[in-house]
RNA sequence: GACUCGUUAGUCAAGAGGUUAAGACGCGGCCCUCUCAAGGCUGAGGCAGGAGUUCGAUUCUCCUACGAGUCACCA
């Protein structure tokens, strides 16, 4: 049974790093119908609020990757929270330290000249005596000669000479493991078989095999995935731009589209022509040997891209209930049909929030300029224009307010295209811009039209051909 | 600086000795008797450089260059 674990600290902030490398341990786990953990590692408690907690619970419960085992929901290898294992760490630790594998150091904080440290030369009469008058420790691990080697299943075979691996804190001077203590003991305890992290894990793992041989523990498989970066070619972080989770979402991301984009950072499926998966489908396919050894760049316009696909996808009743604010938010006519408007915005906008902005110019059209009706590639001028809107401000004057519809407009309009013998374009297009004030819309004119209703239309129209003519 | 890892178009990537070196995003063009978007078609753009091995290297080996990660009483 393949168990896997997400041991994020608890820091209220989930960048697409850690969220993907979520993503793969969850998946290597559901793919080979194992376990996937929640832990959290908390052991630096100068750094934790207590709610940053709920905040993981929240983001993975919002991005759908369900944790079998975990803080909030119990397992039978609790607790999932390191600052209440505290004591399983130090009973580990005093256990090297009967050993030889480890030694007190007395040396102080910040101490940079770390090979001045002669504390492993201690007797234990000289540990006693500092113990005794409190002196402050830590427990250092020791490093014996020789190389260290290991197996990565992605990286392949990785070799190291010890004399590169540090003399590393196992438990600080405050009682609480240290990191790079923790997770081993853990791990080993919550009897995990792959563990998937970030590949800035690389060097320090030689370090916790030679934990894991002190203690003749049997050493897991390693996935070491690569870095995502920014597009400057910087690892992810705070600091460098908005790209956890949270801000995507508040963006207008959809969370199927922030899984499915970085799913395919440093992964590919068998079939790469394909690249639009939910993770239901993910959790067939995925397979450890696709993973890729090179960092990848977070492209923005990528998951833009991806989430208009995801957007698109949504069934009409859903995308509904997500845009209904939005568009409610933007339109004073409370009998204007929401739904018809959800549907002209399913397919243009990339985000979600977006829905609204669209039909900003239906309460009130901005000031535009008459370039708006000069365009080239459709032959269309502002001759033109005024000949267009001053026939089509008499058919809409004609026409009753009950049988303003789309299909009776259209017709009309149709009508007016073959009598002035324009193309069609050159017709829609001032109506259009008169109706929208704006080069884009999310719809055609006539379908503006029969939104505004009669009376708004032949207003706009007439501000148009107004504007025309005083030029 | 030391150690470790990486390098196929601007980006994500397939290919693992013989291919016209896939596909996607982005960018350009065309089509769709209504814009834009969507959709369809299409164009430009790439194996970091140098040595070897080989009949033949993007693919194997080595070197160089460049990039990244680690070197905390952070995780």
């Amino acid at each position: 049974m393949i168990r896997t674990r997400f041991a994020p600290s608890p820091t209220g902030y989930m960048h697409v790093g850690n969220l993907r490398t979520a993503l793969f341990s969850y998946l290597i786990a559901k793919k080979n119908n194992g376990k996937f953990i929640l832990r959290i590692e908390d052991t630096d408690q100068k750094r934790f609020l207590n709610d940053s907690k709920d905040f993981i619970f929240k983001t993975l419960k919002q991005a759908g990757l369900k944790y079998d085992e975990g803080p909030d929901i119990g397992g039978e290898f609790g607790p999932y929270i390191q600052s209440e294992r505290k004591e399983i760490y130090l009973y580990f630790a005093d256990k090297l330290l009967k050993d030889k594998k480890a030694f007190y150091c007395f040396c102080k904080a910040n101490n940079k000249d770390k090979n001045i440290c002669r504390c492993e030369e201690l007797d234990d009469n000289e540990i006693n005596k500092k113990i005794l008058s409190r002196e402050s420790y830590v427990i250092r691990q020791k490093i014996f000669c020789g190389t260290t080697k290991f197996v990565d299943l992605i990286y392949g075979e990785i070799t190291i000479n010890n004399t590169e691996l540090d003399k590393q804190i196992l438990i600080k001077s405050d009682g609480f493991a240290t990191y790079n203590f923790a997770n081993v003991i853990d791990d080993h305890l919550m009897k995990i078989t792959h563990v998937v992290r970030g590949c800035e894990y690389l060097s320090s793992t030689p370090k916790y095999n030679l934990l894991y041989n002190f203690f003749n523990w049997e050493i897991p498989k390693y996935i070491h995935l690569p870095l995502i970066l920014n597009n400057n070619g910087e690892k992810l972080s705070k600091r460098h731009g908005s790209v956890s989770f949270e801000d995507l979402i508040n963006q207008g991301f959809l969370p199927e589209a922030i899984i499915n984009y970085i799913a395919f950072l440093g992964w590919s499926p068998d079939d790469n022509t394909k690249e639009l998966f939910y993770l239901n489908e993910l959790e067939k396919i995925f397979d450890i040997k696709k993973i890729s050894r090179s960092p990848a760049i977070f492209d923005i316009k990528k998951i833009t891209w991806m989430n208009g696909q995801h957007i698109k996808k949504l069934p009409e009743e859903i995308f509904l209930n997500f845009s209904r604010k939005y568009l409610e938010s933007k339109i004073d006519d409370k009998n204007i049909d929401i739904k018809k408007l959800a549907k002209f915005s399913q397919t243009r906008i990339n985000f979600i929030n977006q829905a609204g902005e669209l039909f900003d110019f239906l309460n009130k059209i901005k000031n535009y300029s008459i370039d708006l009706f000069k365009r080239e590639k459709i032959k269309c001028d502002l001759y033109i224009s005024n000949l267009v809107l001053k026939n089509s401000l008499e058919i809409f004057c004609i026409i009753e307010k009950e049988d303003w519809n789309e299909k009776n407009l259209k017709e009309k309009i149709l009508k007016l295209i073959d009598k002035l013998n324009l193309k069609s374009r050159q017709v829609f297009w001032p109506i259009r811009v008169a109706l929208s004030g704006q080069e884009n819309s999310p719809c055609g004119a006539i379908e503006i039209a029969e939104i505004l209703k009669k009376t708004e239309t032949i207003n706009r129209i007439k501000i148009a051909i107004d504007k025309i003519n005083i030029k």
